[in-house]
DNA sequence: GTGATATAGTTAGATATCCTAACTATTAGG
DNA sequence: CCTAATAGTTAGGATATCTAACTATATCAC
């Protein structure tokens, strides 16, 4: 059975926001972590590119640089990440992971992750595959996979 | 093929927020309407269910009393919302949408749709299938439908 | 009935998320 | 070199959350 993208749109908006509600509340206060999804999206990044710069961060999460500037100062402040000067442009900030940044992040992903498990657990074996299907085709359009520019190195 | 319930939340993970990012970013600004979701989700809930109490809103949108408060205060400075009393108890607070907010409503459930059918049409039609039903199934775990007590009545 | 308790809502104070505009450094280009 | 562009911060604003403390009203129990 074809669905239209509106009719498909439709029940997108009366279904995510409220599982994104779920995961922020959570993360917030379930856990004593106490990080928001978008500080967890940035130590994400950070993981995966050591040494990114502020831009390199405003550009994956979609937000603008002041924003980003704040977000970045929460972490600093709390220890779970590093502003170091850059090597060779001395405009740029290399942003890194402290040792308690990999460990709340590690904790962080774990806690969203079973979460999320605790509430899938009850569809049936077939309905999460669909959904894990519908998520990567999602994926695919939402958050398109960037060609891996070695980040902070331009 | 079956999809583990862990397997399941790190796909979610990694493609909710992201939807979510663009879509709270476009009905913030792109569309000159400036509602955040919380916001339309208030409004689509006092379309539903005229009358509702603050307490009917929190226990909706699964956020603190405090927080609805100030939610609504923004919507009645903005003339969308009325806050009257209720009929027969005298602590209570009878929400509805004024003409203004039907009309910022329906503009902006529409600018919401509108900006994800326009990405979702770059999927196949049979992936717009699976998503839909990904969705009715998750909407079904995560937002399951509460019996209509006529809210503010009780 | 009245006095304790429970419920509805607001206020206050905190941190975080976003934005735009305006500013400071630094680098790069003509 | 001097101007442009780039990287980032600061300032100021609206919204989103929370907890704690408060006011007002209703209910229950005796």
């Amino acid at each position: 059975m074809d669905t239209s993208a509106a009719e498909c749109a439709r029940v997108v908006l009366q279904t995510v926001p409220v599982m994104m509600r779920g995961l922020g509340s959570h993360l917030r206060s379930q856990t004593g972590l106490n990080l928001s999804i978008p500080q967890l999206r940035t130590l994400m990044f950070l993981r995966r590119h050591e040494g990114a710069s502020i831009s390199d961060v405003a550009e994956h999460l979609e937000i603008a640089l002041p924003s980003v500037s704040r977000l970045i100062d929460g972490l600093v402040v709390r220890g779970l990440v590093r502003r170091q000067p850059h090597a060779t442009d001395r405009r740029r900030v290399a942003l890194a992971l402290t040792a308690t940044g990999r460990g709340a992040l590690d904790a962080a992903q774990r806690a969203a992750e079973d979460y999320l498990a605790a509430v899938l657990i009850r569809l049936t074996p077939s309905e999460r595959s669909t959904v894990a299907q519908a998520m990567r085709a999602l994926r695919g359009v939402f958050a398109p996979e960037r060609e891996p520019v070695p980040v902070g190195a331009r």
